[in-house]
Parts: C-alpha cells; sequence; structure tokens
DNA sequence: GACACCTCGGAAAACGTTCTCCGAAGACTT
DNA sequence: AAGTCTTCGGAGAACGTTTTCCGAGGTGTC
C-alpha cells in the first residue's frame, strides 16, 4: 500500500495517464463513464497527487514561506495562527521559518526557502536596515508582503497596524483622563516599530501641549527593560507611563507594584498589542489591540492577488486602524480583574 | 536572472549535467579542475538547486510537518523554536499546520502534509482518543513522533515530560512546606496530559496522606475555568491548589485575590510547563518546568534516526524528567516579585 | 455524400534533478 | 607488451505530474 501513482490509477481505470489528470484535476471535460471509472479506481487505490512532481511540472509549490524574529514574542503566535488558516483555507501550506532576531539566520531562511521553490514569502522583517537587502533580493523573485514591520521604502508590499493612529488613541485616552504629564517608554534599534512610535508620540505629545518637556527613556521591548524604566523615569514624576509594548507595560507595572507606586491612581501605564498577558496582568494593561485577523486577511489577499497575474503592480501598503482597549492600569481607578 | 538550472552550469562550465551535478553535491569524486570550473560556474549564475526536482528524483523532501493544537497556547511557542531551529541545523524546513483544537481539522493538515511528501512528522495530538485514527495511518507512511501528548499505546514513537515525576516534586515540595490539604484542579478531557495528571495527583496523594479525604475539581486548561475552580473548591478548605496547567494557577491566583486570600499564607498555588507568564504574574507561579530544548533535541534525534534506516526499530516512548520552578505562590512568604 | 466541426481519448514531451550504466583513458600488474 | 584496475566524464533513464499535439469517431451543415 506505497504511494499509488496517476499510472497506477490509469491501469485500474483502463485508461491512459493523461485522462486521469484531467478527471482529477478538472482540467477538461472526460466522458461520464470513464470519469467515473477513474474515480472510482483512484478511490480505491488511495491516490493522492506527488506534490513534489506537481511542483516540479506546473512551476508552483502551493507553499508560502513564513519569516519572522522570534515565534516566542508573544505577539506573533495569534498572527500566525490566523495566517496558517487563511493560507490553508487556500489549499497552500505555510514553511515556518524562525529567525532568533538575527538578520544574518533571516537572510539564511529566507535563501533556503527560495530553494525550495515557495511561491510567496510572509515576512517580519528583524531589523528595519539589516534586513532589507535579504528582504529586496527575495522580493524580485517571488511576491512578498511584510508584515506587521517595515524594511525601508518600496522594498515590497507591506500590512501592518497604523503606529501613529494607535499611539494618538492612547494620548487621546490620557489626556481626557487628565493626565499632564505622559512619558514615552520605548526602544531603541531599528526594528520599525520602535522608530515609528518615537515618532507618533513626539509628534502626538507635542500637539497636546507643546511646552511640556519630552520625557522619553529608550531600551528595548522587554519586560526587564520596564522595570528597569521605572527606576530611571520616576524622578520626572510623570503622571502616565506610555510603554511601546505590553511586555514593557508590565514590567513597569511589576516595578512601580514594588515601589509602593499606585496604578493607575499615581501614575497610569499603558502598552502596545495587546497580547493574552496584557488582560492578565494586576492591573489589566490599558493598550492597543493590534487587528491579527484583518491583517492576516490583507496579507493572504495581497498575496493571492500577486500570485494571481498582477505580479507587476505597484507596491501596496496597507495600514489598519488599530482599536483602543482600557483597562484598570489607566483608568481612575481599578478596573481590572485582579 | 530567472532560475539557473543543472544544465545552465553545465554549458556555461563545458561539461555534463552528470558532473555539474556530481561536484555540486559530492556524491562522486570529480578532477579538480573541472570541479573549479563548475562551482565557478554555478556562482557566477547564481545557481541554486531546485528543491521540487531534487525531491521527486530522490524521493525525499527535507521536509517535515509539525502539527500541533493550538499556537496561541503559551507553551507551543517556545517548542516550536526549539523544533524549528533543531531541524534547520539539519538542513530541514518545517510545515506548520495549527489545528484548532479539532480533530478533524488535525486529520484534514495530516493529509495535505502527507501529500506534500514531508519526509517526517511531528504531532502534538489535539486529542488522545479522537486523534489516534489520522496519527496511526499516518504512521504507518512515514517516521511520526508524538510530542508532548500522547496518542493511544504504542501507535507511534513519543516523546514527553513525565507528568507523574513533576506531580510528585510538586507534591513533595508542598508537603515538605508543611502543606496537608492538597487539592487538585485538573481537566476533564482526553488530551493525554489530563488524565494523567489526575492519575498521578491520586497516586502521589494517596502516598502522602492515605486517609486524607481526596479533593479533586475537573475543568479545562483556562484561566477562566481556574478562576472558576477557586469558587468550588475554596469552601472544603484546601491549603493548596495543585493546579493541572500554568494558564488555570493564574485563573486561580487572580479569583483568590480578588476575594482577598493571601498567597501563599493561607494558599500555596503551583502550575504546570512553566510558561513565560508564569514568572510574571504577582506572586509567580510556583510550577514544573518542561525541559522545552530538550524535548525538541530528543524527538528531533529520534526523527533523524528514524529516517536513517532504523525504520522499522520497535516504538520508543522517550519521558523526560521536568524540574520544580520554586516561585512566591507556594513559599512561607512571597518570594516572587510583585 | 463531402466537408467542417465538435468531443473524447492517447502518446509523448517537458519540468530539473539523481544515478546507473558505459566508455575512454591512464596507471598498475605480470 | 598485454592484460586488469582505477579514475574521470558523458549519455540517458528514471521520478510523477501537466499539457500539447494528434487522431478517431460522431454530429452537424450545405
Amino acid at each position: 500500500m506505497g504511494d499509488a501513482t496517476l499510472r497506477d490509477v490509469a491501469r485500474a481505470a483502463g485508461c491512459s495517464v493523461a485522462t486521469v489528470s484531467r478527471v482529477l484535476a478538472g482540467t477538461r471535460p472526460v466522458g461520464a463513464e470513464t470519469a467515473h471509472r477513474v474515480r472510482e479506481a483512484a478511490a480505491r487505490l488511495g491516490y493522492r497527487p506527488n506534490q513534489a512532481a506537481r511542483a516540479l511540472r506546473s512551476r508552483a509549490t502551493g507553499t508560502v514561506g513564513l519569516v519572522l524574529p522570534q515565534i516566542t514574542n508573544p505577539f506573533y503566535p495569534a498572527l500566525v495562527r490566523e495566517l496558517t488558516h487563511a493560507l490553508h483555507a487556500e489549499g497552500r501550506a505555510v514553511l515556518l521559518a524562525d529567525c532568533d532576531d538575527d538578520p544574518v539566520a533571516e537572510a539564511e531562511r529566507i535563501d533556503d526557502l527560495l530553494s525550495r521553490r515557495v511561491d510567496a514569502l510572509l515576512v517580519i522583517p528583524a531589523d528595519e536596515r539589516r534586513s532589507r537587502e535579504a528582504v529586496a533580493a527575495a522580493a524580485e523573485r517571488v511576491p512578498l508582503v511584510l508584515l506587521d514591520r517595515r524594511c525601508g521604502p518600496g522594498v515590497a508590499d507591506s500590512v501592518a497596524v497604523d503606529n501613529a493612529a494607535g499611539t494618538a488613541l492612547v494620548l487621546d485616552h490620557l489626556a481626557a483622563a487628565g493626565r499632564r504629564r505622559p512619558c514615552f517608554v520605548g526602544a531603541h534599534g531599528s526594528a520599525s516599530a520602535a522608530a515609528e512610535l518615537r515618532a507618533a508620540y513626539a509628534a502626538g505629545a507635542g500637539a497636546l501641549d507643546p511646552r511640556a518637556p519630552e520625557r522619553v527613556a529608550l531600551g528595548d521591548f522587554s519586560v526587564a527593560w520596564g522595570r528597569a524604566a521605572v527606576d530611571q523615569v520616576l524622578p520626572t514624576r510623570p503622571d502616565a507611563l506610555v510603554c511601546a509594548n505590553d511586555l514593557i507595560a508590565i514590567g513597569a507595572l511589576q516595578r512601580l507594584h514594588e515601589r509602593g507606586v499606585d496604578v493607575p491612581g499615581e501614575v497610569a501605564v499603558t502598552g502596545f498589542d495587546d497580547i493574552p498577558m496584557a488582560e492578565l496582568a494586576s492591573p489589566g494593561v490599558t493598550t492597543v489591540r493590534q487587528p491579527v485577523a484583518e491583517l492576516a486577511a490583507e496579507a493572504t489577499q495581497l498575496l493571492t492577488r500577486r500570485l494571481g497575474g498582477d505580479g507587476a503592480g505597484p507596491r501596496r501598503t496597507i495600514r489598519l486602524a488599530p482599536e483602543l482597549v482600557v483597562r484598570g492600569s489607566s483608568g481612575a481607578r481599578d478596573r481590572g480583574r485582579v
């Protein structure tokens, strides 16, 4: 009961390989009675098309490569889930590559995926600058959609949340709640989100109160930095910490609690992404929810369009509006669960 | 600069396709000067082997399918990370399939992966009983390693943590800390871990104190159930909640806090898995750490051995010893961070 | 009844590898 | 000097599809 091939089915159905292929693929009408015989034989032998042969012949593998910086970043699993579901629904398979935040590994993985003849690539670049070369080269050979983070202008199609709009949501919310001395806790580095959020905060905070001193502290996207940042900025007496992601916010929350600072009474804290942990922290973290399902849907739709002939169209950049999720960490009092 | 083929390289190097193949694959010694010419030509043309053709000819795709119930389960990302790294290190690629905890979808995904001619499968079955048929059928056709959860006896090779040992670690720790009235908060259902933990708890608790009434509450593996369980079991006055995973423990912690119960003073709480959230909860959750890297290493090693000829050996079951991670939720006083 | 026109089926050529034969040398043995 | 081994290279057959091209037969039109 090894692998039945077209040839075996043809023999069993008493017809030619070509006919079997046509019946099974529906490429051309085939006589009703023959078709029935073929289908019956195929079922009986448990025939499954050999995708390798199919790929070789049709120059398409039905496979998409998904390259991301770190699957353990808690924001990505939900995205991966939506992407795989969307792609499976179209009959595609997903080759996953985690590159450990290392642009060199990323380039290797992309290379490998290309040699495996993926039909397209979905890439969340590890680094805005250092990922660029490999991504641009790959985009020359295969449809490529950038996700969540960008990678220099005009390199490829791109789908991401509107970071500026998200930051504006947060700042408006804080201002409405009477916060007057916000402080931005962000990240250095050249992941595109880091830079965009820095810029968006600067623009938004300046608009709110042009005379206010700008409080900014930069580290990385980790819980540890959130903790450290608290010690660094608390002397400047902020009444709100606008964190560039939820991990930072959670770290800040921990440290504030340890130092006996009342949240949200004295200091409000906000995050970004709405990872699962954000809801579970105490108090719950007010944050900007990325529309993960829409992100995935737009990305796969863009990909499908590129694969369906519109290969040469102009680069598209899709920006999705995020949503503010208000929880205890920014309210007048704690509305979170714990 | 489309795709250079062996034929192109051969033409450029002035030799035959066979020779180029031999040089590049190193299958057979080739004259030094010819080899050099070939390598130079290949580099110049940017030749990349076409894996589809290679797969067709050599009946091996260099690809492994990874099937899991829910990538959003916070325990899996770390595992996926280790697995992909280990497999990439061996030159294999990973086809990812998330089946949304649905055995039917799981069967479909497995089917698709088989038709894509994966060399092997890594499966974390969604359900001990209902996943069995599809997994067993797949194991007939391709090396298959079960991960983390089992799927009926003797179906395939299997690598998992020793749940009984982990439970024993927890119970010993609690007993040493003077807890006398533990309560198990577990899960119904037929995911194998659920049943094993139930059994292990019953055995271990019975050994500690055969006369004690057995406290057990069963729900599912979620935060919500952890919260609900607290209300259900608190009237029985337990002094420790032994939760079947960290999510349950975190839910319990939240609810206990809301109800003003002192943790760990009045009630200790323990989890299982050591997901990232366990460290961040307040207090930190004492838990059983799954040796994720070793799990991945053993699984890929088993797979590699099966792929390297030892196809017909007897089924192996590898059980790895877990490690107890003591945090604030079980101490005499809070040693956690927040 | 000749002609064109459909419909259905088969033969066979790709797709880009790997690998098995074969042959032509040269390097040894005797 | 004739034989036997090695060594290196090429020709060509697979692998399992899809697809193009053809032919055979039937149906329609004039």
